[in-house]
DNA sequence: TATTGTTATACTCTATAACTATA
DNA sequence: TATAGTTATAGAGTATAACAATA
């Protein structure tokens, strides 16, 4: 049953990786589309467990804190947040998802088709596997380089 | 040695690609910047191992065919890549990598410093294991939803 | 008629720089 | 002085619609 694998070489398993990342993003891009929301749109929607300040969002989301400001403002333009004074410091905003907000991103996960679609072709043994394997990933990937 | 881990549920499961893939992605459009390029000029530039339709590259970048133009204008205009006529059919420009354009994006490769390091903390047996399981999910992702 | 590539347009994302209000 | 958020600006990616050349 189980055949030994040719080990892959580094590069192939970069490329795969790479493709992989790539078609998750890409995936996530269009069920954020089906709901009017841009890839980034998204994604700041994804990080708002609780209140999070623009600052704190602009490192989320790797990228200025200037962008934030228009972001954030057709968010709350369509309902989805809303900016809430910080009680310990006055220069500070806290961006709030609202309940419409929070069901929009909900349904986005639920629509990344291709990523549910591909985690099925695994059984629970494999996907155990998987997630193991990938957590030992994860520190070296999310490290800024 | 081998502790039996709990078994993760699907959406922490799915949470995690998602996470890694951001990252991935991440670290792909850092080491672009670094040679002047967007991420999305880079990945055009990664897809040409040949030369390519214009329409061609719409399909492998998921998007308009009418971008593609600006794209490789502005790659064009750099010496990275340049536009041949296809002797089959005059409608079509083929595109190719100039050699400055092949060494352009091998550096890119070479420098997703973030992924490289991530794949270095996996020995060969579990870089094969990881192979033969992203190589199951792959059919499902690159599905279009 | 259909297809390829392009142009024109409008919107969004992006970084940089300068501004304001707070700290 | 330093920091949080904003504004102004310019370049790039994106989709839509319309066009010329070719099939």
């Amino acid at each position: 049953m189980t055949a030994t694998p040719q080990p892959p070489t580094k590069a192939q398993l970069l490329e795969l990786v790479a493709a992989l990342g790539t078609a998750q993003w890409q995936d996530f891009a269009a069920a954020a589309a089906r709901h009017g929301l841009t890839s980034v749109q998204a994604k700041l929607l994804a990080q708002l467990k609780g209140p999070v300040p623009m600052r704190g969002l602009a490192t989320l989301l790797v990228c200025d804190a200037s962008n934030v400001t228009g972001i954030v403002d057709r968010l709350e333009s369509r309902g989805l947040v809303r900016r809430e004074p910080d009680p310990r410091d006055r220069r500070v905003k806290n961006v709030v998802a609202t309940d419409e907000g929070l069901e929009t991103i909900q349904r986005v996960r639920a629509e990344m088709q291709a990523t549910h679609s591909a985690l099925d072709a695994l059984d629970e043994e494999e996907r155990t596997a998987l997630y193991g394997l990938l957590e030992r990933l994860r520190p070296g990937l999310e490290r800024r380089g």
